[in-house]
DNA sequence: GCCGAAAATTTGGTATTCCAAAATTCCAAA
DNA sequence: TTTGGAATTTTGGAATACCAAATTTTCGGC
């Protein structure tokens, strides 16, 4: 087995000043990982995880990776069934569409705030991330195109100054990320995820409140539209496998 | 030490048909035994934990108490230090605040969903707490009185059938309870808050989803007033000690 | 008496071990 | 061949053991 001492880690982290931070530990370093595999599905969901099998092929004992796999649960990552046997979550189209509801409400707050709160330099931050979108919309590879997607929407959250609301929608976003992932897939949205990006970051240059929550309420209503019509496709391609 | 088994335990939970819910485990018990101790402030805010002395308490070894920590990290009882000793969390008044936000936009969200998807059932019950609080406002125990209020609370968001929005929820309240606690105990907010309340389910019992959301975002955004007050009585009151 | 360094102790992180429950395999009876 | 159940294996839950880091205590020099 490998052993990962801290000191052979430590060249990852503690970087530069951030020495408030508390070290990381082999539970959050399984937890990255896990969560890594799980969104690009080298564990693909419904799958059963072994927790002999995981820990080893993670190079450490079962210990911290059950504490890695508390820590995905709480992210809606990993399930236990009624034997408590861990698996890879597989939430149905309802409970995607259920979080995404949750997910309007925490945007829509979170670009209100911003308005307020955001500081010109942020706000011109989100500008252009909306604009490398627009000028990428042709020839940004599917993963960029949605990584920056997902960056903006992060980044009004951010603006929000509001650390709770970071760290909920954080935490939505992961559960999220596969779907919307997905979804975004479908080349044809761009258009659409570009005019909507456009009427939030309009409003959010404006400092328009409540423009900027509805944009937001708006374009999140049809991700839930985009994302059943993409699972839907998935759902049925994998049929006829 | 007690060993704790687990068929000593039985009797406390797989009542009835409930089979569906995985058996209770030690982290699970340990950690809602826990949360009691911090809401009920047994364990003062800013206390550290000692996981040996914990555990010992408890009856159970470190290993579950530290999952039950973890757990508890994640509804924002338990905070680590940089050098990763766990201490109960000490909220300031402004994370509360924003905390607050967060809990009223997800409640407004709650009360606007609950409008469309709630059993008349539902309603009635929601409607009868309310009426409960109203006819015991001059003579209720200041923690029964308060316990009502929650279930109130609770009741909405779980007629919203968002199973996301309850979860979420109930992890703001977990976090917010012992704030809102000492909140309740100004008796003179009772008035007020049955006001809201009012409000509120005559909205709901309209199915005016607009005004539902509005009544309880007015009534979370009071809610951080009255906190702000109370906590800093409460500040000045310890100072003197 | 005060300060700082070294020794002793306490603390959390992780690995290992043991156990009971669950899942699987295997085999005999129908 | 099918099936019920006993035997075996696998799995997760929890306790314990061990280590390194952090903290506290001790004690010698000033």
């Amino acid at each position: 087995m490998i052993v990962v001492t801290n000191s052979a880690l430590s060249d990852l982290q503690e970087s530069d000043l951030e020495l408030q931070r508390p070290r990381a530990t082999l539970v959050e370093i399984a937890a990255d990982k896990l969560r890594e595999f799980i969104l690009l599905e080298k564990l693909p969901p419904g799958a059963t995880i072994s927790e002999r099998d995981v820990a080893a092929a993670l190079g450490i004992s079962r210990t911290p990776l059950r504490g890695a796999l508390t820590l995905l649960e709480q992210d809606g990552l990993v399930e236990y069934s009624v034997t408590r046997r861990p698996r890879v979550a597989d939430p149905s189209l309802e409970e995607v569409a259920e979080n995404l509801v949750v997910m309007g409400a925490l945007e829509a707050l979170g670009g209100e705030l911003a308005c307020v709160n955001a500081t010109d330099s942020e706000v011109k931050n989100i500008v252009s991330l909306q604009q490398k979108m627009a000028a990428g919309a042709d020839t940004l590879e599917p993963l960029d195109f949605f990584r920056t997607d997902m960056t903006m929407h992060q980044s009004i959250i951010k603006a929000s100054g509001n650390r709770a609301l970071i760290e909920t929608h954080a935490r939505y976003n992961a559960r999220l990320w596969r779907a919307r992932f997905v979804s975004s897939r479908r080349s044809d949205g761009r258009e659409q995820t570009l005019a909507e990006h456009a009427a939030i970051v309009d409003a959010l240059s404006r400092r328009d409140a409540k423009a900027t929550a509805g944009a937001l309420r708006e374009h999140l209503r049809s991700a839930v539209t985009n994302i059943s019509v993409a699972l839907e496709e998935r759902r049925a391609a994998q049929q006829k496998e």
